[in-house]
DNA sequence: CTGAAAGCGCTTACAG
DNA sequence: CTGAAAGCGCTTACAG
């Protein structure tokens, strides 16, 4: 059996009850200044590490924050992790990691059977089908909270962490009028997605306001792969009204459309503009290179995690609903004249 | 304060001992099959979750495994990542993420503080420059096991699992002899690294072989980011005997060698052949597609969770040393005719 | 400011 | 096959 040292082991030691040691241990609680310090120097000397079991069965807290997200094999959402754990690490906080490869189901599964004893709070992006959220309502019933980020399940009292994806699009979209391109496609997401949603919503607005109108078949739902998105271009370009230009819900889904149109001999950028959404470090590496909408995913894990930590801390924290705006990247790819 | 079903509740429900509870919840003990049974059934009704403070407390195990490495921004960690938590998952293991940002004094300091009563096990893959390991000994000395892949600190008696750092290099280099490269340049990672030092003895093997020499000035160490491949590449370009083709000791410098030979007009694959390591998606965006040796990513990550567990499993698993092939895959840039 | 005691939820010899 | 009891390491009213 392993043996780790414990506050008795220094209560010996010092020759004092294990309740001084606690108290020494943590500072909020009135100790002789001179025995917190032998306290301390005396947990320094036998290399104390204290038992998060022993802490978290005691106190109800156990410093460990659940990370719940479709995928960590790509730009944004690594980076978003990457965030999180940057605020976590400096406030002492532990990311246990789920992973549910955008399947509901699996999500499910993850969710109900979390070690929620020894967990503070949640960070979620969800599933791209996610349509059953009582698993989240029974959590936040335990006094876990919950924040939101991206991928958002609406119509829970949690707080949200977004960019801007109306504007984001809006701006996409009127870049590429600007430039002079008039019939402009939208290959989305899922469309039950609300940030697809959105994206959508941007797209359509823009054209509005510059009278520009749009077909039904211009506009298509699917994955976010770069295989969709090489689909989806595929279907467009076999239309017999094709567009001249391609807004992309994301990167990955422009870049699978230009390969296509590359492959097809089509001038990305004079004959056709594309412009994506994310700024994934690949739309520097296509040539032509991307034009593009860069969220700021570092920022947004941050911030998400600070916001959990507000939650965990104070209990009657309001719910906030926190917007980053996005950035218009002008490459290559949407300019007529190369 | 919060208040989750325990197994208590379940014994006053049917008014039997919580020892017996418990003994039914795990079925390694003898109960009586119908206790057992109405045990279970309660256990769901009432949505029973354990609480793995208490078990990790009472038990000494937690079914938690930290995962600690450099960065998950990228194609290689993150996909390992998600084949660990796909064997973790299936197991009923949590992990736990750790970022070291490649800086060994935050490993050192993230390894110091690890909440190690609550951790059954490591996987780790360390920081680029890391020089000291008796934290890693320390751990050890605690009986938690540790496996480390890809990036491993050596003279620990520990289990490894690797590709094959040496034999990829060889045959990737041998490729562009044969595809009639003669002057052939290794950009490298940090020399402090063994599967540097493994890449660099394929090579140079390769072109002893073959009888073809190199020069000192041909091999470049420096870091792994594309932007460091590009300041390599500019480095040999500068040189007065400048190398006809690069090998790279990995992609993403790969791609940024090939990024700034383009930007000088310089003909990659024709003029300049070039071969990366890794087979990151980048390498398919690209343009000329890069030719590269495609490590298992997604198997190296189940393989060292696998091997993690027999370790905490069998307190006497034998230390074991796996070791991946890795497969040549010939795109553009390495093909003088293209 | 400090100590003794009870408790957090679970496990596991020890009896029977 | 089952129960009572002690224990895992820590915290926290309660006394003093």
């Amino acid at each position: 059996m392993k043996h780790f040292i414990t506050i008795k082991d220094i209560a010996k030691e010092l020759d004092i009850s294990v309740s001084t040691v606690s108290r020494a241990l943590r500072d909020t609680y009135d100790v002789n200044k001179e025995t917190r310090e032998k306290v301390l120097e005396m947990a320094i000397k036998l290399k104390y590490k204290p038992n998060f079991n022993a802490t978290g069965l005691a106190k109800g807290s156990s410093h460990n924050i659940a990370v719940i997200l479709p995928f960590i094999t790509n730009y944004y959402f690594s980076t978003v992790i990457t965030g999180i754990q940057e605020v976590a690490y400096q406030s002492g906080y532990n990311i246990v990691l789920y992973v549910t490869n955008d399947s509901p189901e699996r999500e499910i599964d993850i969710i109900s059977n979390l070690p929620i004893t020894s967990l503070d709070g949640l960070l979620v992006s969800i599933a791209s089908n996610s349509d059953y959220f009582d698993h989240f309502v029974e959590v936040m019933a335990n006094e876990i909270p919950i924040v939101f980020f991206d991928r958002v399940a609406n119509n829970l009292e949690t707080s949200k962490v977004l960019q801007d994806d109306y504007n984001g699009a809006f701006e996409g979209v009127e870049h590429l009028i600007e430039n002079g391109y008039k019939k402009i496609a939208h290959i989305a997401g899922p469309d039950t997605l609300t940030f697809t949603q959105n994206r959508l919503r941007g797209y359509l607005d823009a054209l509005h306001k510059h009278q520009l109108s749009t077909k039904e078949e211009w506009i298509v739902h699917s994955g976010f792969s770069q295989e969709d998105g090489k689909k989806d271009a595929e279907l467009l370009m076999s239309l017999a009204d094709r567009p001249d230009s391609i807004f992309a819900a994301n990167d990955r889904k422009a870049i699978g459309a230009i390969l296509y149109l590359k492959s097809k001999g089509i001038k990305v950028g004079e004959e056709m503009g594309v412009v994506g959404f994310t700024n994934d470090p690949s739309s520097e590496i296509i040539s032509p290179a991307l034009t593009t909408i860069a969220e700021p995913a570092f920022e947004i894990g941050k911030k998400s995690c600070e916001l959990l930590l507000k939650h965990i801390e104070r209990k009657n924290f309001h719910p906030q609903e926190i917007v980053f705006p996005g950035k218009l990247i002008v490459r290559e790819s949407s300019s007529k004249t190369i």
